[in-house]
DNA sequence: TTGAAAGCGCTAACAT
DNA sequence: ATGTTAGCGCTTTCAA
């Protein structure tokens, strides 16, 4: 136990060869011959070899992990984020590091100093302050990001994200064609470029039916969580005019929406008819079942992942062309928002 | 941007000092000059020098990393665990990287490989592998590892668990205090000591009662997910003698079936009444509230990353001794049970 | 195909 | 309080 760790030296003595034919034999297999190959792995197995990561990265000055940091695990939309961004770099070799800011800026600005250090081989960041600034670091030290989930103009960074304008558009002209002629938007901090071009949507889609823009009411919210939604739900209740149909920013509001408008014996879709956006797995195993905008989530890790790793093969970053990659939502339709009116 | 990198000496030289006085301003703040350490502080600033954590681990031979191994981030109840383990190991300074097994020992040896080989300071890790075979690297390297969720009585390992006969009893308890007399088991593989332990406390419950063990019908599933709380709802509605109770090994199962149930038009809990497990957010976000057996999740990351940290600060594991915590679950009675019968 | 040797950037022991 | 210096374990020329 407290033996002392074997290294690539011991194995180079047990084996009988130099340390270099020993580094050789993991890196470049091929330049050594088989049987003293044979020779060294067997030695690496019997002493319980294991290669130290961080001497190799001293040498190499890259690490074979990349960083993950989404805003909260606790929504299932990130996960499958998360999952979507693993699977593509462990394809490619490498470990991911999930960690969660918590939407804090300051939080992010932590790690993204912990990645610094840490040199890792690239960020996939779903960005939790607005400004960007809290970024600047990895930029300074050369460490490829992407941002994800955000669109970024910026020709100095590569964004995955998905058109929000066009999700917003397409949940509200499914609530206008179903008759509704009021609708509400239970949105959330609007400082999220999500919540406000969500908005643009469902205002667009009110403009193409040539419907007034205060068909749309919007409910804000603090937090986009289900206790969130439920609170939303009791100011809809209390608003004069209520309206007939619902669009919320995301499935969490949703769910509390609908958990509420039920406990009030308010009948969905009959009386209110709902629309959620992000598609998570709850969504659908509730009794009555939500409507959704579907984002690409998994798809969107992958792509992240991948364009990541692109940037962080070519050397020093040269010749590496920007991109911002932007992802099409899709309705799901199901009982929510199953009721035509009027 | 293809300029070297700054290092420790750039910044000596800069500021007119050693590289050990360098060092010492960030190690060891208390040993160097106040006004000498403003000087070099102010040139790491203009510099915009980053320590390398590498060149840092390779000499201290020990990284400021822990890992923590899940089974699965799409069940809430994992991402519960994990924010706890994360928060006690931010608060201790270190960075947690998260990684998924997906219930497979295979992919939990990869990943065990790869935190030896990143000489991680502790894994964190809820046990794919029921042999715990893969984790024999760990021990090899004497990487401190602490195992949750699950009870090991191997003197070796530090644990911390919930009280599953006692979760199980709680459950089955209380569905026949209200009256049921034929109660469902919606279980999961039977290899995991969990879904074992689970039923040996139903059953408990039941003897107690003085009823017959057959009073307790198992309906097993071999995935714990929402699919197959569908799938169990409808091999239930099957059944002969239909139990008018039903105890499901984890929330994601219960909310399947109660969707089930609800859509083939049978009233929850009149005619049949549901038990969760875990408690996640979802199981009482859906319009007839989950009842459900509550585990400490985020309290069990707590802990088991305190006792982590608490074993790796004693050097070589030295002195130590391992514990094993086993805390307990607790009922949280909703409507989804709240129904008398008989 | 293999060996010898020079660092990668840092910490810590020791010297001043 | 500060400077000097020897490695940590590995990869990678360069020679043989």
């Amino acid at each position: 136990m407290t033996k002392k760790t074997v290294g690539i030296s011991d194995v180079a003595r047990e084996a009988g060869v130099s340390v270099g034919t020993v580094s050789n034999s993991f890196n470049r297999p091929d330049s050594v011959a088989p049987e003293t190959r044979a020779r060294i792995l067997a030695v690496v197995e019997r002493l319980g070899y294991v290669r130290s990561e961080s001497a190799r990265q001293l040498r190499t000055g890259t690490s074979r992990i990349v960083a993950l940091l989404v805003l909260d695990l606790a929504n299932p939309f990130f996960v499958e984020v998360a999952n979507g961004a693993e699977r593509a770099a462990r394809a490619a070799g490498l470990g991911v590091m999930v960690c969660t800011s918590a939407q804090s800026p300051s939080e992010e600005a932590e790690y993204v100093g912990l990645f610094t250090e840490q040199q890792v081989r690239g960020v996939l960041v779903i960005p939790a302050d607005p400004t960007g600034r809290s970024l600047e670091p990895l930029r300074r030290q050369g460490i490829p990001y992407v941002v994800v989930d955000r669109l970024v103009e910026d020709a100095e960074v590569c964004s995955v994200s998905v058109d929000d304008v066009a999700g917003g558009r397409l949940a509200v002209e499914h609530l206008l064609a179903q008759g509704h002629r009021r609708v509400a938007y239970i949105s959330g901090p609007a400082h999220l470029q999500q919540i406000r071009d969500r908005r643009t949507g469902a205002l667009h889609a009110i403009a193409a039916a040539g419907l007034p823009p205060h068909t749309l009411h919007e409910l804000p919210t603090a937090h986009m969580t289900i206790a969130a939604g439920r609170d939303a739900a009791a100011r809809l209740l209390g608003l004069a005019d209520r309206p007939t149909a619902v669009f919320c920013a995301n499935d969490l509001l949703a769910l509390g929406l609908e958990q509420a408008l039920y406990s009030a014996g308010v009948k969905v879709p009959e009386e209110v008819a709902i629309v959620g956006y992000d598609d998570i797995e709850f969504a659908s195993a509730v009794a009555v079942p939500l409507t959704s905008v579907r984002q690409p989530a998994a798809e969107m890790g992958r792509l992240a992942a991948q364009m990541l790793l692109a940037e962080a093969a070519g050397d020093d970053g040269i010749d590496h062309e920007h991109r911002s990659v932007v992802l099409q939502p899709e309705l799901v339709v199901r009982t929510s928002s199953l009721h035509r009116v009027g």
